[in-house]
DNA sequence: TCAATCCGGACCAAAATGGTCTTGATTATG
DNA sequence: CATAATCAAGACCATTTTGGTCCGGATTGA
């Protein structure tokens, strides 16, 4: 648990299209394509990501989504605080959507804030850049909290037509 | 978003209740009068800590939950994974209840197992003891990701009677 | 003008979550 | 030994959240 929901998994699938295609306005449509996730929930997805200013768009024929900074700028916690909203372990936290009815004597929102900032700043130091370049997946020397994961294949090209990467089949 | 569900914070509330009672045999229904839950979700969230040996039970008679080790040795991942099973950001890390189908293809599993480990790694490093004892809130100087959060208010004595901590009122 | 495309939002179905209840097993106590 | 207190296991239901679709309208290039 803990997980973050799907649409997130698409906002980050979609955001990579949109890195390989850097400057260019793609449509909706070819994002679909692109991505196998169905033109609808890119639509929806990337119109999360316009609200949150990581993509431009053009509207009207020939329209489109651009990224709007470079791959290497977009952090993970702007990606997912995009889609999901502020992260929050819980509405003890400053910033929850909903705050902690009793904020002001709850003895442990300190204690929470310095959870959620802990797993805030795990996020935000992974790019979309990492999360597509497969050269970050080799463990670097000394990093401490590092896993010994096997990579498992190199990266794909965009444009192929199965399943784009994880999260059990969306079966579109 | 990223929260985790109020079954965990009542699983931290009952902790921190038998925490105070260390040792001590307690029923789940003095806890839920400790700590304002209702009974028979106590007793589904002790179940819950059971299963994972963060508490030992006696039947009966007098039955009732106690600590199974002492505050300072149980992880917050301890007690959230208790509750809600294996941490993971999606199903493409390792360990995920429902595997990522396509684990052995997924370029992106090596850098989800990345992010899950940091994840992970932050909820390490609080425990149980440092969930409930104020004076972990006093940001430590030179710990690098804290926050000055201002201390609301002293602990609370365990036995009042209203409301116990945040997350916006249960209202059983 | 027309077609492609985004925009905004409503809408619905399916799943997860929170919480209750029931039945049965176990044990202390008188 | 009978009884009451208590946990064990799991079925069950209501509510919320999530995922996904659809539609009418606005915008723009050809």
């Amino acid at each position: 648990m803990l997980r973050l929901n799907r649409m997130t998994d698409y906002g980050i699938v979609v955001l990579g299209a949109l890195a390989h295609r850097q400057g260019e306005v793609v449509a909706t449509a070819s994002l679909a394509e692109l991505t196998g996730i169905n033109q609808p929930t890119v639509a929806k997805v990337a119109k999360l990501l316009l609200g949150a200013g990581l993509v431009d768009t053009q509207r009207g024929a020939n329209g489109g989504y651009r990224l709007a900074f470079r791959a290497e700028d977009i952090s993970l916690v702007r990606i997912i605080e995009s889609i999901e909203g502020p992260i929050a372990v819980n509405d003890c936290v400053d910033g929850a959507q909903d705050p902690c009815a009793v904020a002001n004597c709850c003895f442990m929102s300190g204690t929470w804030n310095k959870v959620n900032a802990r797993v805030r700043a795990a996020l935000e130091k992974m790019s979309l850049a990492d999360l597509i370049d497969p050269a970050q997946l080799f463990p670097i020397a000394g990093d401490g909290d590092d896993m010994t994961v096997p990579l498992h294949s190199p990266l794909p090209s965009v444009d192929r037509e199965d399943e784009p990467h994880g999260r059990n089949h969306p079966d579109n």
